[in-house]
DNA sequence: GTCTATATCTTGATAGAC
DNA sequence: GTCTATCAAGATATAGAC
């Protein structure tokens, strides 16, 4: 019982290990290319360089796999330690980083691209990036209706990243940071400040 | 060759054409509430309550179907109408009027239910639907981001849309049009306005 | 014009050899 | 641990009877 490890065992891991990151990000990248419904077990397994059924023995499900490969951990620090003043700056921040970090990038758009059409895309969407950052925005704004300017505040964000990033239209696609924060951040401002 | 119409004609265009209708009427609900991948032609038929084949002698393919179901002229009279200052009203009113009205509902839904996941939906909504408010807004906002300005005003109702609408986000699915218009109107009017 | 029947393909998932 | 072979279900699309 005590001995019974074989001497392989770390390389059987590390294989196990390596197949499955390389599987995870075969998956991400397909599921923000074409969405939930488009991406198949076989292309993931193509794209990976492994078996389909492989695939299968790491994962379960094809749901299974999703869920995997979409774990979006926001990282809303950069909202919480914003004033009234730097809000909209910090937002701004918040979604250009997720989406120029080719790591993030990867995960941000495979979820967002099936948020309208996979159930728990959506709720990913809704409950966590929309729910948490939402939240965090609310108490720094303050006010009556601080609830539904964090939202809009979101709103916006989240229009700016799908026009942007998943449907590339051409003239938010092609202008740079600067431009993007000079014209933008006095709206989102007006959005923050209880007039 | 030239009497040659029976006298049934009338009743068997009139049977085509409401079958037309029906058939329409159920793609789009299905459209969208699932989108284009997971809407079947037999659940079409099935809610229309005709045969599936039917459904096909109509329109061919299931991309023609969705192509009829979701042609959306968009009405941009109410942006070309409007001076600078009256710009963030009628650009709420632009969406909301679209959405409120059960008969456009539909169409809008179906469009947007898809335009991550589906090429033809997102071509819909890059090039008519955001291109051609786009054009609308930019010569009456005028200066030298116009088109920039005019594009991230579209992108900030496009978000809008989709949070209150199709992901029914909470805080924003729940508030009312005059709400909606005091707290989002100056935030779109310093989007507008050139500083 | 409408429906029955079916061809053809693709999908997710499984069983078992090695 | 990995792959071959295959299943069962569901899809679009078509051919032909009525």
């Amino acid at each position: 019982m005590v001995d019974d490890e074989k001497p392989m065992s770390l390389t059987r891991a590390e294989r196990r290990r390596r197949s499955e990151a390389s599987i995870l990000g075969a998956a991400r990248e397909l599921l923000a290319e074409r969405g939930f419904e488009r991406t198949t077990i076989r292309g993931v397994a193509e794209r990976a360089g492994v078996d389909p059924a492989l695939v299968m023995q790491h994962f379960g499900t094809k749901d299974d796999l999703f869920a995997a490969a979409a774990t979006w951990s926001v990282p809303i620090h950069g909202l919480l330690g914003a004033g009234r003043e730097d809000l909209p700056h910090a937002a701004i921040e918040h979604v250009l980083d997720a989406f120029e970090d080719p790591e993030l990038r990867g995960t941000a758009e495979a979820v967002l691209r099936s948020c309208l059409t996979h159930p728990a895309a959506g709720t990913i969407v809704r409950e966590q990036v929309l729910g948490s950052a939402q939240a965090a925005v609310a108490t720094t704004i303050g006010g009556p209706d601080a609830e539904l300017r964090a939202a809009l505040l979101n709103a916006c964000t989240l229009g700016l990243s799908i026009a942007r990033y998943l449907l590339a239209v051409p003239a938010l696609a092609d202008v740079d940071r600067a431009d993007l924060e000079r014209v933008l951040g006095p709206a989102l401002q007006a959005l923050v400040d209880p007039t």
